[in-house]
DNA sequence: TATCACTTTATAATCATTTCAATCTGCTTG
DNA sequence: CAAGCAGATTGAAATGATTATAAAGTGATA
């Protein structure tokens, strides 16, 4: 039986400004903005390039830094996780779950592993000190020659 | 029953210079140096930093940017293996076997899982037209408040 | 509405990595 | 063994993503 709940989950702007009030974030108009671009209930991988060109496209213009910022304090605050693609690129992830990525080594574009198609069989013992952060497991892929 | 083989590997000068021609390298001085800085049978995590540092404390010069270009021939002839630590820093591996990596979050060190501690129940199946590169697991984990 | 701490902005700074043009060097040929 | 050349190394400059900065703006509270 499939959770349908997220399918119809539906932001408002209120919405967010609470979910935002919730994290200590004052609900500024950017922060909003940023908000319902990305928190929309879907699942995507985002870069804050992405973003700053989603922004433009729908008449809104946000500084970059501003964008690096925002996204750094929703992925504090627990919205989004930043995951790794390829080297030097920032990524965040709306799916907060436990799951895993595809990344075409190429183009650095990840997509979400199905869940139940993978799992760890055991977990090894983090060394004396340490506490658990995160398991990543990143399947690299390479696109075979086309035909 | 251990193998000891890998406990007695010696690798001279021409041992290198072999490897290197082996692998269509060209087997300069500072290539053949250092690949008997890295390639001497023990596992590490090396960084072109790090190597440039050891460099120097032998005495030897070699530019920065030769470095960087020597550690990805040397990937790309599959004499290292590149890993990902924390964003913005290269690091190679000089472990080719398949093996996963704990990774402390705050300093960007990595340790090997000791084989055996971890292992995938299962390999989801690739996107069409993709072929696998390869699997990496990362632990990433954080050092507890101290005592 | 006044105030103030927090935000945003544009721009400059940072820093790892790559590129560049000049110089040098393994290697092959004569 | 010397000449020549393709490929390598060098230091310096360029690149490009991300972060810091200082000035101007804004949300919330009284």
């Amino acid at each position: 039986m499939r959770n349908l709940t997220k399918w119809f989950t539906v932001h408002t702007s209120s919405d967010i400004a609470e979910k935002l009030r919730a994290c200590g974030l004052r609900p500024t108009r950017q922060r909003v903005f940023l908000g319902e671009l990305m928190l929309d209930g879907t699942d995507k991988h985002i870069t804050p390039e992405m973003v700053a060109a989603q922004a433009g496209q729908r008449g809104e213009h946000i500084a970059l830094g501003t964008i690096y910022n925002c996204l750094r304090q929703f992925a504090d605050a627990g919205l989004l996780k930043q995951v790794h693609s390829v080297k030097d690129r920032l990524v965040y992830d709306t799916n907060l779950g436990d799951h895993h990525h595809f990344l075409d080594v190429e183009t650095g574009e990840l997509t979400d592993v199905p869940s139940g198609e993978i799992s760890l069989a055991s977990l090894p013992h983090l060394p004396q000190g340490f506490g658990l952060d995160a398991v990543e497991v990143t399947i690299r892929m390479r696109k075979t020659s086309e035909n």
